[in-house]
DNA sequence: GTCTATGCAAACGTTTTGCAGTGGG
DNA sequence: CCCACTGCAAAACGTTTGCATAGAC
């Protein structure tokens, strides 16, 4: 078995995937770390947000209109609002969907996903 | 202003999408018109389906596990529901969401996409 | 000193684009 | 007969991989 060793690369990157709950994509993670170490690669943070992924620390997630993006997976339960006016992905605490109502019979659903689109509050004011 | 042209690659492509409501891939729909047409190509099937979401008739969709779908604009609202077992796509057709309790105040929502994923009830059995 | 993790470049799959030629009107 | 649409090849993306070597231990 091979032994694991802690890098500064590592380090960056996970201090900024666990800094907030944030959704992060890939360009951000890298933009961000490369003002921790500029010589930080775009394959090293590919390679190491698929490892948090494997591992079960984080999540991969299919935004409808931002595409791939990265996010803790020990989070409560929330989904995601994205508003088309500032470009922002927002947390959305609580889960309203009722998925009694809204499957099948003889369904069975183990996970779902929201993404709710519009103007956060800032932006419809 | 150009003139628009009534091709028999338009026609075979436009069949396929509006011959029922099934979200399909490029990759299926390039398939489906091949047999139709055996030189059709994919870019062609490209082009023709961002005019027909730039045109409003058809919608693009992300699904979370199986990447970009098309599917007709109009039908009646609906979400998707993934069986990870025999991998196929179910419409579901009624909405569980009430987007009041979910949204945060201030915050105007215009549209929103449910993935659930699970086991269809053939599956399930 | 060993051997894992990195940076770089090349490979890969998906989508778009440039261009010469086909064919719809 | 014209010029929009097609097919093909190449470009443009996002992501993964192979390889030589820097650097953690």
């Amino acid at each position: 078995m091979s032994k694991k060793r802690i890098t500064k690369q590592q380090r960056i990157i996970e201090n900024i995937c666990f800094s907030d709950s944030k959704a992060r994509c890939i360009k951000c993670i890298l933009k961000a770390g490369k003002k921790g170490l500029d010589s930080l690669n775009l394959s090293t943070v590919y390679r190491h947000l698929n490892q948090l992924v494997r591992s079960g620390r984080m999540i991969r997630i299919n935004h409808p209109e931002k595409g791939v993006l990265y996010e803790q997976a020990n989070l409560p339960h929330h989904h995601h609002f994205f508003c088309k006016s500032c470009n922002v992905t927002f947390e959305i605490p609580c889960c309203g969907l009722d998925e009694e109502k809204i499957i099948p019979a003889g369904f069975k659903a183990d996970s779902h996903e929201i993404f709710i689109s519009g103007l956060c509050s800032a932006c419809a004011s």
